[in-house]
DNA sequence: TCTGGGGTCCTAGGACCC
DNA sequence: TCTGGGGTCCTAGGACCC
């Protein structure tokens, strides 16, 4: 690094995004354990999207039963999804990330996205990065500096709250090295187990595993990636291109499983209804349908099927029921998927869309 | 404690073709 | 009369992320 004027990687990530977007509009809440989920009625089947930092001092924490999550912490407010809230706030501050010298903007999602600049001193863009999005939304954010995505993102939790890290070549065995492979983005419960297996513990056996191995137990793609995030290498480049939707999905768990058929196909057709709205809006071309279904009591989860067709409503809602028929008759149904998958343009078919490979 | 809803990408294996 | 080898497409399923 004899070039002090470095091209860097930052990480910037909102602060309990969703939780600080409801305390924002209601400031009385600030400062009390807050949780939002579902329709904010914990006696429903439903999961935790956020919550604010009293909240996680109770042990709350994402994707928790709603359930469990007002039991440990009973004295919490509880508050349903707001969406379009979210996509607003979020919407002002990519608008902010974009508008920093030099910034080229990779969004991740509604609370975070890659920023690729080039600079001297990356503390300090980073500092005036979290100033302007205070400036203009009153949400803190905390920002990772890596000298590629895998270790801008892996720095970002050194930061919180509303701090920076910086993790490059030079630190990045020391401060990852003894840490847990699940901890690296990418890697969950399941791969962590496999590689486990393997006698691959820490993120410093993943740097220093034999590629045959991995390769031999995960495919030619994923065992020598999985090495590279041990490595935290891989491609420093932050691709603003803008996002091409490959489908839409909408999926629904019932409150009480159903297992009468007619049932089952009217909650099939309500979310081919909505999926066909959304894939409407975006104009292309629907060229496959699936299933997914969810019998009680838990975790069987199957894609059912995919077939190519040609969008065409009567079509493709002709092609989703069939499918239902395909569903276990009697087999008490907790969850229904519905998912269309569009034609991608033309020249967002090679090399133009990120893709999680692009790392 | 008993697990949402929105997505993306990869791999294995069968069908089919030459 | 027992059966190669390579390539591509498709489906099903698994895993991950926010």
């Amino acid at each position: 690094m004899s070039d002090p004027h470095h091209p860097w990687v930052l990480h910037v990530d909102l602060d309990q995004f969703i939780a600080a977007v409801e305390i924002l509009r209601r400031p009385e809440l600030a400062g009390l354990p807050v949780i939002v989920g579902g329709r904010g009625d914990p006696t429903e089947r439903a999961v935790v999207s956020t919550a604010s930092y009293e909240a996680r001092a109770f042990g709350v924490g994402s994707g928790m039963p709603l359930r469990v999550a007002a039991r440990k912490a009973p004295d919490a407010v509880i508050l349903p999804v707001d969406a379009p809230a979210y996509t607003e706030a979020s919407e002002q501050v990519m608008a902010t990330l974009r508008a920093q010298p030099g910034a080229v903007v990779q969004v991740l999602g509604w609370d975070e996205a890659f920023v690729g600049v080039t600079t001297d001193d990356p503390e300090a863009y980073a500092a005036a990065i979290q100033r302007a999005v205070l400036d203009r939304t009153a949400l803190h954010c905390s920002v990772g500096i890596g000298d590629s995505l895998v270790r801008a993102k892996n720095a970002t939790d050194f930061g919180k709250p509303r701090g920076t890290f910086r993790l490059t070549a030079d630190n990045w065995l020391e401060v990852m090295g003894h840490r847990p492979t699940i901890e690296l983005w990418g890697v969950g419960s399941k791969i962590s187990k496999r590689l486990a297996a393997h006698g691959i513990v820490t993120v410093d056996d993943l740097a220093r595993a034999d590629e045959a191995v991995l390769a031999a137990e995960f495919g030619p793609k994923m065992g020598p990636w999985y090495r590279q995030l041990g490595r935290g290498d891989g491609s420093a480049v932050v691709d603003d291109t803008p996002w091409v939707a490959r489908g839409h999905g909408r999926e629904t768990t019932f409150q009480q499983n159903i297992v009468e058929p007619a049932d089952i196909e009217q909650a099939a057709r309500e979310l081919a209804a909505q999926v066909l709205d959304d894939v409407v809006a975006e104009g292309r071309p629907v060229v496959g349908v699936g299933l997914k279904v969810r019998y009680a009591p838990f975790l069987t989860k199957t894609f059912v099927h995919k077939i190519p067709t040609t969008f065409d409503r009567d079509t493709v809602v002709a092609e989703i029921l069939r499918l239902v028929g395909r569903i276990e008759p009697g087999r008490p149904l907790r969850l229904l998927g519905v998912r269309a998958e569009m034609q991608m343009p033309d020249d967002a078919r090679e090399g133009h869309t990120p893709t999680r490979s692009g790392w």
